[in-house]
RNA sequence: GGCGAGGUAGCUCAGUUGGUUAGAGCACAGGAUUCAUAACCCUGAGGUCUGGAGUUCAAAUCUCCAUCUCGCUACCA
């Protein structure tokens, strides 16, 4: 395989609207930074580039959340979040932010470019209009009654209730947010990128070149994406809030977050070619850049297809691997901030790192936890009863009590002092010690070529197994009570002795990307500089001059008690309660208000207009090929109609033939899954979103007219 | 419902183009040892490879059906 000439590596863009967690630093950063560090140890040219996506409407909304502006919340996150990666060891080149001018102007530039070479089109569509506050609605900006789970407060865009990710359209009742009004349709004029032009190239670069080395995930979704056939996706929206698109008449707009937030690893790249005198072009230019995205699964589509397409466009070079990661769940359940279910990163370093007993080692035990159950292949989980066996029973047990033992050896026997070598006295475990590092610094280096970064710190916890078992065979303890009796004594504890502290100096280069605070110390212990961890130092046994004096054995890591883990489960546990009651709180206090506010007063006539009706229903079945919709056969007395209704999550067919219902008789029929649906039923919905129809208390004869 | 990825020892995961008694690490049991953070080292037990059918001399591996988990997507007047 040709080396590249440089390389540039992404990893995702955070979104700077709140604190992020370890499934996130799992999921993309950690990955990308022991790629990063391993490359580096090369003398690669390499540059990591990362920073704060900041637009986007949730953005605001969060402001509104916290009683503040949107460039407050900005500027609040993005400097925690990024003090949060440093604390953790993740070391990228330039923490950019999309808040910046220099991405806003590279941003325009690159739509200006592609609508100037006929790239976009444009559309007009209806969009939801707020009157009062005169502007176009984000989806956030609506709230309404989530139609899959009957939360009142479910965003035009997902529902944080059930996850369930939505449009302003599916929303039953919508209501601005802003004016507590409900939206009018009022059209609008949008850009587009035409994707489904682009269906060939993705295909011959996707499928043809990669299905075979791109994870099987990204290749599947990516497959599924094309084979459905792509949409023209819109590229800008009417906000405030965001790059303005820089072209005339299109005021109030702003290029939709997707669209500029991937254009900020290029503006990023920017900022540190700026920063460090350098020229940034080559890395998004030139062929024999190898460009790299960590991503995690969500962020497939957009590193994928959409990005390339954009870069492909644009004249740029496209990644060489998107290595995304599954995803991480935490004891038993998905990852969640907003349910008080997740571990943030800025929660770990203020109650491991920054304790007493803490420090930086604590920052390696979850770097080194995290990546032994790196989400490479499938989810994966994350449980502190796992990160405690890890850390004691790996990292402690195997990895530094071997380098403790050592030390403490080579100061009782040795002087402190690296022992000379007798070469007469080599035997085969020696040799095959020496073998041994030079096969796994081979192993390693493969796998970490392969994004296989658990497989590849596995390997390296295992050559200090091996050390220890080499050091159990040579037994120096036993061979030094032997001095006064065997003469090669003493040449036999040094030739162990000197195996062992080469090992560890290897040990410390192999271990350096994915332990980086730990490699540091290792490196003091040996009093050597950082430039012992260079990669082509490994598999040498030549690291530690013979005489040299090394540091008194310090301890790199302290275990873990059972009593923390014990304290980290209660702790989360009542985060998750104490969300429970903030959530139950919030919708009792809409119901207090009204579940949803009330819509404008309407006159009789307007009312009049409805014709509802009582009916039977007499036949219910499921819906072929949709979740959520029955077929129903309603008796009105004067005729039979099929009805649809969206209940099949919440009755099964059987149970409610007979039943007495309320129809809107004379609304407009409408085809859904191909079956035309001529009326609605009405349903009420309490609080825990369970459904019940309206019907008469008693029955009366189908097809009764109410009012 | 469609598509994609998974389902292998109690737990976390490997199993290359189908080929001898299915592997590793934790955890567990027994033994040995004391240089080391009750650490290390040795040995052992533990699996009808989600279920079923098929192709084959031979299936964890290929095909089909079923089932469960995760993700994307459709359906909600």
């Amino acid at each position: 395989m040709k080396t590249p000439k440089r390389y540039l590596i992404t990893a995702a863009l955070p979104y700077a609207n709140g604190l992020k967690h370890i499934g996130h630093l799992a999921g993309a950063y950690l990955p990308a930074d022991i790629y990063v560090r391993y490359l580096k140890a090369q003398k690669r040219d390499v540059v990591f580039v990362c920073g704060s996506d900041e637009h986007g409407t949730a953005i605001p909304i969060q402001a509104t959340k916290e009683g503040t502006t949107a460039q407050a919340i900005i500027d609040k996150y993005h400097p925690i979040i990024e003090q949060n990666f440093k604390d953790l060891g993740i070391a990228f080149d330039i923490y950019h932010r999309t808040s910046d001018p220099l991405h806003h102007e590279t941003a325009a530039a690159f739509f200006s470019n592609l609508e100037a070479k006929g790239d976009l089109e444009t559309k007009t569509t209806e969009q939801y209009f707020d009157e009062t506050a005169n502007t176009f609605l984000a989806d956030r900006y609506i709230k309404g009654t989530c139609p899959s789970c009957g939360n009142n407060e479910a965003y035009g865009d997902q529902c944080e209730k059930c996850g369930k990710t939505l449009s302003p359209e599916e929303l039953i009742n919508p209501v601005s947010t802003l004016s507590g009004k409900a939206p009018i349709k009022k059209s609008t004029t949008h850009w587009y990128l035409p994707l489904n032009r682009h269906e060939d190239f993705l295909r011959d670069w996707i499928i043809k070149e990669h299905s075979d080395d791109w994870r099987p995930a990204v290749v599947g979704q990516c497959k599924s994406w094309i084979d459905g056939g792509l949409q023209p996706r819109a590229v800008t929206r009417d906000l405030d809030w965001g790059i303005k698109v820089p072209i005339k008449g299109a005021e109030g707009k702003v290029l939709y977050v997707w669209f500029d937030a991937p254009i900020g690893y290029i503006s990023a790249t920017k900022q540190w070619a700026i920063n460090n005198n350098k020229d940034w072009s080559p890395y998004w230019n030139d062929k024999e850049t190898k460009l790299v995205h960590f991503i995690g699964k969500d962020n497939i589509v957009f590193h994928c297809i959409i990005f390339p397409v954009m870069l492909h466009l644009n004249g740029h070079i496209l990644p060489e691997n998107v290595p995304a990661n599954e995803f991480m769940n935490l004891e038993g359940d998905k990852m969640s901030t907003s349910k008080g279910w997740s571990i943030e990163m800025e929660d770990y370093i203020n109650k491991w790192i920054k304790k007493e007993n803490g420090g930086e080692a604590l920052a390696d035990c979850l770097r080194f936890y995290l990546t032994s159950i790196a989400p490479e292949s499938k989810d994966s989980e994350f449980t502190w009863k796992g990160f405690q066996d890890a850390v004691n029973g790996e990292l402690v047990s195997i990895f530094a009590n071997f380098i403790n033992r050592t030390w403490v050896l080579m100061h009782k026997l040795c002087n402190g002092k690296v022992p000379p070598i007798h070469q007469d006295l080599l035997d085969s475990e020696d040799l095959a010690i020496m073998q041994a590092v030079k096969d796994t610094t081979a192993k390693v280096t493969e796998l970490l070529e392969q994004y296989k970064f658990r497989d590849a710190q596995f390997e390296v916890i295992n050559l200090a197994r091996l050390g220890n078992q080499y050091m159990q065979k040579k037994e120096p303890w036993i061979v030094a009570k032997q001095i006064g009796t065997d003469p090669h004594a003493q040449a036999k504890i040094d030739n162990c002795m000197h195996a062992c502290l080469q090992l560890s100096a290897n040990l410390a280069i192999l271990i350096h990307p994915f332990l980086p605070f730990t490699a540091k110390k290792m490196c003091h212990l040996m009093k050597v500089v950082d430039k012992m961890l260079e990669w082509e130092n490994a598999g040498s046994f030549n690291l530690l001059k013979v005489g040299y004096s090394l540091r008194a054995p310090e301890l790199l890591f302290r275990k873990i008690e059972d009593e923390e883990i014990a304290a980290e489960l209660a702790q989360l546990q009542a985060n998750a309660a104490a969300k429970k009651t903030t959530m139950e709180n919030t919708s009792n206090e809409t119901e207090s208000t009204g579940p949803n506010p009330l819509k404008p007063e309407i006159v009789f006539d307007d009312f009049a207009k409805i014709d509802l009706r009582v009916g039977t229903i007499i036949e219910a079945k499921k819906v072929e090929k949709a979740d959520k919709l029955l077929e129903l056969l309603v008796d009105l007395g004067f005729e039979q109609r099929t009805i649809l209704s969206g209940i099949a999550m919440h009755f099964n067919p059987e149970d409610i033939v007979g039943k007495q219902v309320t129809i809107v008789a004379n609304l407009a029929p409408r085809k859904m899954r191909g079956i035309e649906s001529k009326g609605m039923i009405l349903m009420a919905e309490d609080a825990a979103g369970k459904l019940y129809f309206v019907n008469p208390t008693e029955g009366i004869a189908p097809g009764s007219a109410i009012s």
